[in-house]
DNA sequence: ATGAAAGCGCTAACAA
DNA sequence: TTGTTAGCGCTTTCAT
């Protein structure tokens, strides 16, 4: 009935239509069991040849095997119900076709597309970049990518990054909010969904989703106690914004310590900056007129640690004998600066890790378990305290 | 014929399927116009409720509106072939019912994913991270997200990458080769792809895909000349792989005005280092050996360029005295060892949003003219020259 | 062991 | 202006 030869045995007689692929019409010849593609009126012959600008699909495998696209699929998944013989043809043949699965296509029908989002203030900063590598490696491990987005410290385009991910993309979230982050509806927004969220590093720690983050409180009073012990009575405290977990569970330990020394609490030497250079050093130069003088500093953050030393430097105030300076986070900056600073390491990398580990176990369990894991730091003694 | 009733006129008599859609029968009820989903046997009622665990599809919003998928897409695309008031209608339904694209499908027909791809040799390294940070700020300004990927300095996982990303996840590919990577054929197979490549900071020159870099050059030749007005005349350089662009420009800039001045060069003032302590530490103690002395140093890192500084202190040599220290791209640490390095300011964050941009612009375009651009860069003089 | 057909959620060509 | 239908590339019943 049809004019169609089968391009096997040459033959017009016994071509059955088996289905219309992909745009072209697909028939069979019966007599030699082969299946094939209509000469497409564009092309100028009827092999498969496919324009190296072209994916290879499914579909064309299968065209060129004379199987169905399921054979191909079962083949290429290494599925049980297909013969050895035919497994191994396919595999070749796909090898040699060079194909590479369309992700998106495999995505629309698993639903899950293997990709993590990650939301972090900024990748200029040392500990973000950081945690980020560590969030980074530990997804590969597990075979996952990892789509960033920077919220540049603003809660505005962290929400709407937020929206932008959730939107099929990605399989789980990991944040780490803005410094001015304070109310949580967009999070709460998408608790309830498929896809499992967790706050890494700077969390709100009543948000019920699974956080991951240093263990500041262990950390300021290891600081503080340190410092008690060099004799220090005046200790200063430079911290962040007073929603963030990291200055309360800072301060916390700070606190516990003083107690127990029965050092009383005086809040003229708490200083609550944005770590921009104008605030920090305002801040020291209160510090520097208060009576009785200040013995040590502990500030959030190596970076306005290493600020700090270089302006008493240029005051030709001697650190340590005069102000003991430490620092959080252990930088690298930290090391070259001189005197080199101490500080606690907090880690960052172990965090990023286990963010990425735990969300990912998540994923893989379905399980929406929350958990609140602390990374234990550890003192770094140089000579700055 | 049906038992179904209308759930708005609540007769049986008029009802006519229309379809099957998503697994659940879809009726229409003549009497009344409207179109419905059968109650599922599972579900309770006939209400279309969602869990919240799932997503709102287009044709949840069309079978709650009445009309068909096609109605509803034309009405969020703002497409004009479609009364104002259903457009209205359509969209504020939406809304109420918290819809969002699936991306995944949506990519899925256009074949556009508006997702970058970016391979990086690693994420703790500044100048990466700082890259890093221009190229998904340049492309959140064009509404595209980015993947990451490092190699961690190894060719093997630069292929791989390029591999796990070419396959329909991302529009384009950036690419800031390992420090190892001397083939490019893993390259030269995507080539001719619908994506388009592109190379930053670290190029192959010869690869036929656009190039974003800095303007090395020009940069060693500032560099240079201002150590020879200063008086030197031994000045040993600190490279990376023979085979990577940066080394061969800067070596390039070097050996330019080395010439101009009529001094020769000399190869043992050269060392080509992967960077490691080790390896920078070794070249260090061979300079120190010979005769006529160096009177400078110039390292293609800032990095290396610090850690040279700290051991020249460490042997009592002065800088800039006896040895003046040049490093390359204004790195934070520069500004913090003492003395303060020089150094040329290579604007790496340029570099990246320009990566960024072009790579864009040429996704936008269709157009694949490769493009070599070159982002000039300044001295920075500080103490340590 | 293999294939046909449906369907993931969306868009686009064509009809009405 | 709206709906019908097919198709993106793949997986998954279900039938053979």
């Amino acid at each position: 009935m049809s004019r169609v030869k089968c391009p096997k045995c040459n033959k017009a007689e016994r071509i059955l239509k088996s289905g219309i692929v992909r745009n072209k019409q697909r028939f069979y010849c019966k007599d030699c069991n082969y299946h094939f593609i209509e000469a497409s009126p564009k092309r100028k012959n009827n092999i498969v040849l496919k324009s190296n600008n072209d994916q290879i699909s499914l579909q064309d495998i299968a065209a060129a095997a004379g199987v169905s696209t399921t054979t191909v699929s079962r083949a290429l998944k290494d599925r049980t119900d297909i013969s050895e013989k035919t497994k191994k043809f396919i595999k070749e043949l796909a090898n040699s076709m060079n194909y590479q699965p369309n992700m998106l296509a495999q995505s629309l029908v698993s639903r899950t597309t293997h990709t993590l989002g990650v939301i972090i203030p900024s990748l200029e900063t040392t500990i973000f970049s950081t945690m980020l590598s560590g969030i980074q490696e530990e997804a590969s491990r597990y075979g996952y990518r990892v789509i960033i987005c920077t919220s540049n410290e603003n809660q505005e385009t962290e929400i709407a990054n937020i929206l932008g991910l959730m939107n099929n993309m990605i399989d789980g979230l990991l944040i780490c909010h803005t410094i001015q982050t304070s109310t949580f509806e967009h999070i709460r927004i998408h608790m309830g969904k498929r896809i499992p969220i967790a706050q890494f590093y700077r969390v709100a720690i009543d948000l019920p989703i699974t956080q991951i983050l240093a263990d500041d409180e262990v950390g300021a009073e290891e600081v503080t106690e340190y410092l008690i012990q060099k004799g220090c009575t005046r200790i200063a405290m430079l911290l962040g914004s007073k929603s963030l977990s990291i200055t309360q569970k800072r301060f916390k330990g700070y606190q516990n310590i003083l107690k127990k020394h029965g050092i009383k609490i005086d809040g003229k030497l708490l200083a609550y900056v944005d770590f921009s250079l104008e605030q920090v050093e305002k801040a020291l130069d209160k510090w520097l007129k208060i009576t009785p003088k200040i013995d040590a500093i502990i500030s959030i953050s190596d970076r306005s640690a290493v600020q700090i030393i270089r302006q008493l430097k240029k005051k030709k105030i001697k650190i340590p004998n005069q102000i003991r300076v430490f620092g959080f986070g252990n930088e690298f900056v930290g090391e070259i600066v001189e005197p080199q600073l101490s500080t606690f390491d907090t880690r960052i990398r172990v965090i990023g890790e286990e963010a990425s580990r735990l969300l990912i176990e998540q994923i893989i369990s379905g399980s929406r378990e929350i958990t609140s894991k602390l990374i234990p730091g550890k003192l770094v003694i140089r000579d700055s305290a």
